[in-house]
DNA sequence: AACACGACCTGGTAGC
DNA sequence: TGCTACCAGGTCGTGT
């Protein structure tokens, strides 16, 4: 579920609530969210440590402990990490509770259980971070010519190439069909023949997606759920098949791709 | 190396 | 009502 955005507002929603606060005991109620680690693994690694620093990676959350450990968790599908005030009532949907020495805990809940959560020496994760995730599409360092760059040297389909973590951190099946609209680029079009104002459009159009989306899911992304509801009125192509573009009036396309729906317009976008 | 595809899970909804 | 089929914001392992 959850694409840059969403995970951003998480972890900022954690950094207010619990940075520095203790951990007492981790509880994994969905045991294979963290396999091959066991509970008793988990439980021994993250034991009165501190969560000194709440960070995202791409859709990549880490919380870096005291122990110079880190908790990594992917939300997947339905993932949602939010604090609560007493964790002794469980929803059905949590997969696992980080109990806190103050009271309070960290919930992991997820509805379809894809999510997982695991833990590592910090370094480890780094190393492994490195190579599964790529440019951070809200630094500095992603430019246009970052993007043609990465562009001329692939041969996926547009939409693809936008999905690909290796790549750009961060993008998901919403907003990549969304940046490929604003862009105006067909996303079965091989990405490395699209041209260079184009692609300078296609860097603009998902600094500008995603910010604009940090600002407002922030605000709303809260219970589980509860996701898309805010900004369903300005997807311009998302879950739109049969409904008129909102700049052509053209009927919006679903094809395919990856395995997963691709929303586009056939007339905007070539 | 670059695909496609099933697996991993549950819940909601459309259709019969 | 109850069943089936399909769909869902993600990633990984295996096969061609």
């Amino acid at each position: 579920m959850p694409e840059l955005p969403e995970v951003e507002a998480v972890c900022r929603r954690l950094r207010e609530q619990v940075l520095g606060a203790t951990i007492r005991r981790i509880e994994l109620l969905r045991p294979a969210i963290a396999s091959p680690q066991t509970p008793d693994e988990i439980r021994k690694l993250a034991r009165n440590a501190s969560i000194l620093a709440i960070e995202r990676r791409g859709k990549n959350i880490l919380l870096h402990l005291s122990n110079l450990r880190s908790i990594h968790i992917h939300l997947r599908m339905t993932g949602n990490l939010y604090s609560i005030p007493d964790y002794r009532f469980p929803l059905a949907s949590y997969r696992a509770l980080i109990a806190l020495t103050d009271g309070r805990a960290i919930a992991f809940g997820d509805p379809r259980a894809l999510g997982r959560l695991n833990i590592h020496a910090t370094t480890e994760i780094n190393q492994r971070l490195g190579t599964t995730t790529g440019v951070e599409p809200l630094s500095p360092q992603f430019d246009a010519a970052y993007l043609t760059d990465l562009a001329r040297a692939s041969r996926l389909p547009a939409k693809l190439f936008l999905m690909d973590q290796r790549r750009i951190a961060g993008l998901g099946n919403i907003y990549a069909a969304e940046a490929l609209f604003h862009a105006r680029i067909h996303p079965a079009r091989r990405i490395r023949s699209v041209s260079s104002p184009r692609l300078a459009a296609l860097q603009a159009a998902i600094v500008r997606i995603l910010s604009d989306a940090v600002n407002s899911v922030y605000l709303t992304y809260t219970a589980p759920g509860h996701m898309l509801a805010s900004e369903s009125e300005t997807l311009m192509v998302y879950g739109r098949e049969g409904e008129s573009c909102r700049v052509c009036g053209r009927a919006i396309r679903r094809i395919p791709q990856g395995g997963r729906s691709t929303f586009y317009c056939p007339r905007c976008q070539n």
